[in-house]
DNA sequence: GTTCATCTTTTGTCTTGGACGATGGGTTGA
DNA sequence: TCAACCCATCGTCCAAGACAAAAGATGAAC
């Protein structure tokens, strides 16, 4: 087995490419188009093949692509520029809130500590309660691990063990209420291409201690069956969740397509790091750009609500 | 209704088509050219367009190749001979196990009764148990539920409901199993582009009653993501869920190179429908084509494990 | 008759290079 | 200050050809 063995260690065709990174094929070729990167080697066939080297750069570009940078300024950069880069973005932006809970938990990530890092999020949950745990608690800390994992500090399946613990506990704290069949009902959901469903819970978990009744959707539904669902269901508020890198204009468009077609009584929410880019008033959407705002929301929408006919 | 009603009504461009029935924009221009199906109209810019009865035929036909049929001989029949191939296909194997529970549910989910559906599943758990309620009635419904769909009885909307609720039934249940540190530690995760996350949790439901200590880090980890995490865990045991669309290729040479990573004591898992369609033995690999056979692999991983030095 | 190896057909993926149109940033004008 | 516009950037789509991998069919050996 000491021969050449694999010569070049490892290599990945384009298909392979897009699965790790998440850019697409023709992106791929267009970018060694139009950039002169990558450049990968080609097999005896003439297929292009990639290194690990590649893959780790193009993965760096697509993190920064993701909070709003350009292709085209990325690609001449070297994986360490990029690197600080993703540094200097997340500097900036610092809050001393609980800063001790965020090491912590960033600690028990690194050393993967599942048992210790469920132990801790209960904890919390239960010192707290459900809101407050979603407003204090876990708002700081999603962009505590978010950041560490631009940085580099933590790998993906740290980040993902994250996200699924929290999710359990969330998932438990909410079933603990009991069913409501209260005021209002609302739908939850994201638009389709919107991966992030943990907006969702944190939503649920912010409303079912005020009574309201929650229907979930999870994430990625089709646009006509939002709008089909919401009548179906009869719901007073349609709630939508959007990650920051959600496309605006598919946004805006989507929104004003859901908000023509539903019935006025209908009321719809907007929410997520997308809705801070939001420019231009939309005419019957309340936009709720931060977790916190949505218990004012709803508070406002019980203020104004009269009991109609009709199920509404 | 009668008229030529919406003349675009809903026609979807490629992309759209690719993510509604999984076969890739290379895989649609191709049977075009070969099979002269489908043969979408074009927009003004020579793009193609696809009508909803093109998407029904197409899913039709990728839910037969799934079972093993060839497009080629599929392309040519109608939807309603390809619907009937497949109520022959799935008559043999069937199950009188509870069809008046089938039938109850698609009838709450059609009602829109989001409680009723949550009181139903919640009732056949406590009644059945957590295992038994995964293998006799989940899994059945799940099916029951998939064709309604694919018969186009139910809406995208209804089966997210379906999904959803059914996610909550089963983390409720299996978060009330006391933590266990015990023996197997188990690794469960979806290679990336696997979008069905639900597989992970009935697994889950199905070994944590047995004492395993489940760390699932949720759908659609990147590949060298799940080595790091297995080595960083220490698991015995990495299971992998795969959907009956996952493309074969990918799947085991993913299958191959983890194996080739991967220190021989950890025993690598592949379930899902996927695993049917794998003819060659993969040396390494445990595959597990139903949810039943999970725990009697477990019940044979005990039989031949010796507690080793170095924390395996 | 069964099993294994080889050949043929079928099917999917990769290739190139061109074109269009959506998105975002910047500038101009009200 | 805000809206409308323009231009550069960037992603997606198209066509047709080529080849490789998988599945099925054939034939030979046991």
């Amino acid at each position: 087995m000491n021969l050449p063995a694999e010569p070049n260690g490892l290599v990945l065709n384009i298909s392979a490419v897009e699965r790790e990174t998440g850019l697409s094929k023709d992106v791929l070729r267009m970018w060694e188009r139009r950039y002169g990167f990558p450049r990968p080697g080609r097999d005896d066939n003439g297929e292009r093949q990639y290194t690990p080297a590649d893959i780790a750069k193009l993965r760096a570009i697509k993190r920064l692509m993701d909070v709003g940078l350009r292709p085209g300024k990325l690609v001449e950069h070297s994986l360490d520029e990029l690197n600080a880069l993703a540094d200097v973005r997340s500097a900036p932006r610092k809050d001393q809130l609980a800063p001790a809970l965020e090491r912590d938990v960033l600690a028990l990530l690194q050393a993967h500590d599942a048992p210790g890092l469920q132990h801790t999020l209960a904890n919390m949950l239960m010192k707290q309660g459900l809101q407050r745990f979603v407003l204090d608690t876990v708002t700081p800390l999603n962009r505590a691990v978010g950041e560490a994992w631009m940085r580099g500090d933590l790998q993906v399946f740290e980040e993902h063990l994250y996200t699924e613990q929290l999710q359990v506990a969330l998932r438990t704290a909410v079933n603990a209420f009991p069913r409501q069949s209260g005021v209002p009902r609302v739908l939850l959901t994201t638009f389709p291409h919107e991966q992030h469903g943990l907006g969702l819970l944190m939503v649920e978990a912010l409303l079912v201690p005020e009574g309201v009744q929650c229907i979930s959707l999870g994430p990625q539904t089709p646009l006509e069956d939002i709008r089909r669902a919401a009548v179906a269901h009869k719901v007073h508020i349609l709630a939508l969740s959007f990650s920051g890198a959600f496309p605006l204009r598919q946004a805006t468009d989507g929104l004003a397509s859901l908000r023509r077609q539903l019935p006025p009584q209908v009321t719809i929410w907007a929410g997520g790091e997308m809705t801070r880019r939001v420019r231009k008033t939309m005419p019957g959407i309340v936009l709720i750009p931060d977790l916190a705002s949505t218990v004012n929301a709803l508070r406002s929408w019980r203020a104004h609500w009269v009991p109609q006919a009709s199920g509404y």
